[in-house]
RNA sequence: GGGGCUGUAGCUCAGCCGGAUAGAGCGACGGUUUCCUAAACCGUAGGUCGUGGGUUCGAGUCCCGCCAGCCCCGCCA
């Protein structure tokens, strides 16, 4: 979407800082190839391309700031040595005014590398620049199609979804944290987004939990409030424990759904009474996480389901095999090599969750629904083939309008040290509550450990923020910052070591900048400042911020949360590494100016990168 | 049987349209503190990128075969 396609540093919409930069440079280059190779430029244009530069950030800090590779691949065509090649396009560039103000000298190494230096004062100028600016260089409204007439309809972002009358338990973790990880970033770019909580709220197990209910709490249905359904889980258990047990009650149960789903007035009481609990219970893990959802269930789209079925049936998609009514899907083939069939409506005449999932995506992208331009489902990588059927009967029916995309982001299993499935020690599925408590308690006792040995002291309220703030924040911390698409081994020691890629780091280093502050420093005046830098560290500090909002684009992008989280890390040790190395508060002037002003610099790119993981920062810990 | 994902250092993982000597962190070993929180920093050791072919000037990355692990494959979601 952003910046998107076959040449990365094609001028795109985002005009942003770096990535700005970089689009000059490769426009510079490509001039300058033109120049250099006019046959071979005509050639390409012919084959409807045009000369690759191949510019790309370097390799090595050693190589500058960027590296172009374009000359290697014309070795060949041109029958000329690569660095012959390479040396001919450097000596049309010096010919370029505006390359000469934004580069120092190109350096030809190795095979044929063109390595590119940005001129120091360049980046003091932009570090100066993006200290006035509250979005740090990263631009807002990328992504407006390149007037292709896409609908600047929402972005939607499927994510969490837990069923109703069940807790929420480990496997709903990367979802809510990725997709919540998403949505901000999102919406930190300008998109506007509808974060969908399409929570399990509809289904035959609402029989007997309505039977159940009626049987031991029938006052719920005429005072809701005087009672408290207590644990649902355990109330879920013993209705699962009657329905396999008594065939009475399993009888009962069965017309309780055909009432339910029939309207009855008294079963949709049950049945609301029974999301309202849920819904009570799940708030209050969103509530810790802050994490906004909007609740739209599986229920919203009833209404719709006998149409997406009689509107496959008049596209001529749908087929009745074996009494269900299914569309067969192209490319995709079973045993026998028969063609794979998408059940949208049971023998029985019921639905399940492929035609809940087609209501959805239409009533998602349809103008008299949510008009969405993009919709992005974050559930874990076993559905990947579900939602490839679903995606291809929607595109097929025409549902999914041009321009505009729908997703899935999969992620891999939670897994214990063992390597197998997260679970309890009795074999049980972890409770979601019970995670974040235990990753509170263990950064609590880590805390009280640290202020024992260093002989400090801090009221309860202290202790207790920063224990909360930086155990959830290794929860997400931890999840976010591995590739999502292969599974992720749990495990409280690795998440909440104070060394290594890990949320205490980072939060170190923030709290680091507070304490310079603390001491005297006063950030917000220096960021005014001339800034002059002199060593090797304040230059690599530089770099690295100002690679923040090339970051941003790619996340947005590729919807890779750990690509911010490795970038966000190397920050940190670069930062650590200047802390340790360079006096901040001791420096004469101008250099205290210009260093304190990388530290404002410093903390504001952590706090708003870790806000955009969904992690809040703190000033002591 | 068909399909998907994964396989990189002892462990946990990066590796961004194919590009320079494959990178981190942890752990191991060795160093650094009259100085802004040492929860830090500096250094050393450690890899046949599962395996065999192919494409390419160049492959951890792309294509094909094989091996191993996990997941999905008609009326659960």
């Amino acid at each position: 979407m952003a910046c998107a396609g076959d040449d990365r540093w094609a001028p795109c919409p985002c005009s942003a800082a770096m990535l700005r930069i970089a689009q000059t440079l490769n426009g510079q280059l490509r001039a300058a190839m033109e120049r250099a190779f006019p046959e071979a430029a005509q050639q390409a244009s012919a084959a409807g391309q045009a000369l690759d530069p191949q510019l790309a950030p370097a390799s090595k800090p050693e190589f500058g700031d960027f590296q172009a590779n374009g000359a290697l691949p014309l070795a060949k065509p041109l029958g000329q040595p690569p660095r012959a090649i390479a040396q001919a396009i450097v000596a049309q560039l010096a010919s370029e005014p505006a390359f000469a103000q934004l580069c120092l000298e190109p350096v030809i190494a190795g095979p044929g590398f063109i390595n590119l230096t940005l001129r120091p004062e360049r980046l003091a100028a932009e570090v100066g620049a993006r200290l006035a600016d509250p979005r740090l260089g990263v631009p807002v409204g990328a992504n407006q199609g390149a007037g292709q007439g896409v609908s600047a309809g929402p972005v939607i972002v499927d994510f969490s979804s837990p069923n109703i009358a069940k807790e929420m338990h480990v496997g709903h973790l990367r979802s809510t944290i990725i997709g919540d990880c998403l949505a901000r970033v999102l919406e930190f770019r300008g998109h506007p987004v509808l974060r969908l909580n399409h929570v399990g709220d509809w289904g035959t197990q609402f029989g007997m939990l309505i039977t159940h209910l009626k049987q031991v709490a029938p006052e719920a249905l005429e005072h809701p409030d005087a009672v408290d359904l207590g644990d649902l889980v355990a109330f879920y258990r013993q209705a699962k424990a009657r329905f396999d047990a008594d065939e009475a009650f399993q009888a009962t149960a069965r017309e309780e759904v055909v009432k339910l789903q029939g309207g009855d007035p008294v079963s949709l009481k049950a049945w609301g009474l029974l999301c309202e609990q849920s819904r009570r219970e799940f708030q209050q893990i969103y509530d810790r996480l802050d994490i906004r959802l909007v609740e739209r269930g599986e229920s919203f789209y009833n209404p719709y389901l006998q149409k997406v079925v009689d509107d496959l049936n008049a596209a001529t998609l749908l087929v009745t095999d074996d009494g269900a009514r299914c569309v067969f899907l192209e490319g995709m083939s079973g045993k026998d090599g028969k063609p794979l069939p998408l059940i949208v409506q049971k023998r029985d005449g019921g639905f399940n969750y492929a035609s809940t999932d087609l209501a959805a995506i239409r009533y998602r992208f349809s103008q008299a629904g949510d008009g969405a331009s993009r919709v992005i489902y974050v559930t874990d990588a076993g559905q990947a083939s579900h939602f490839a059927g679903v995606f291809q009967v929607a595109r097929r029916a025409g549902w999914i309008p041009q321009g505009a995309s729908v997703e899935h982001v999969p992620f891999g299993l939670v897994q214990g040290d063992d390597g197998k499935k997260l679970k309890t020690r009795s074999g049980d599925t972890v409770r979601l509550k019970d995670l974040l408590d235990g990753a509170v308690q263990r950064a609590e006792a880590d805390l009280r450990l640290r202020l024992d040995q260093e002989g400090r002291t801090e009221d309860g309220a202290f202790i207790q923020h920063v224990a909360h703030t930086v155990g959830l924040a290794a929860v997400k911390y931890a999840d976010l910052s591995t590739n999502r698409i292969t599974n992720y081994q749990f495990s409280f020691d690795r998440m909440l070591a104070l060394t290594g890629n890990t949320a205490p780091y980072l939060l170190y280093a923030v709290v680091r900048i507070a304490g310079i502050a603390r001491k005297g420093g006063d950030l917000e005046a220096a960021a005014a400042a001339h800034l002059t830098f002199t060593e090797a560290q304040e230059w690599a500090l530089v770099r690295e911020l100002l690679k923040l909002d090339a970051v941003i684009a790619e996340v947005e992008e590729e919807l890779l949360p750990n690509r911010l989280c490795s970038y966000l890390f190397e920050l940190s040790q670069v930062f650590n590494r200047f802390y340790d190395q360079v006096p901040v508060l001791k420096a004469e002037e101008p250099a205290r100016s210009s260093r304190l002003a990388l530290c404002l610099l410093t903390t504001g790119t952590l706090k708003l990168g870790l806000g955009l993981l969904g992690i809040p920062t703190l000033e002591r810990m």
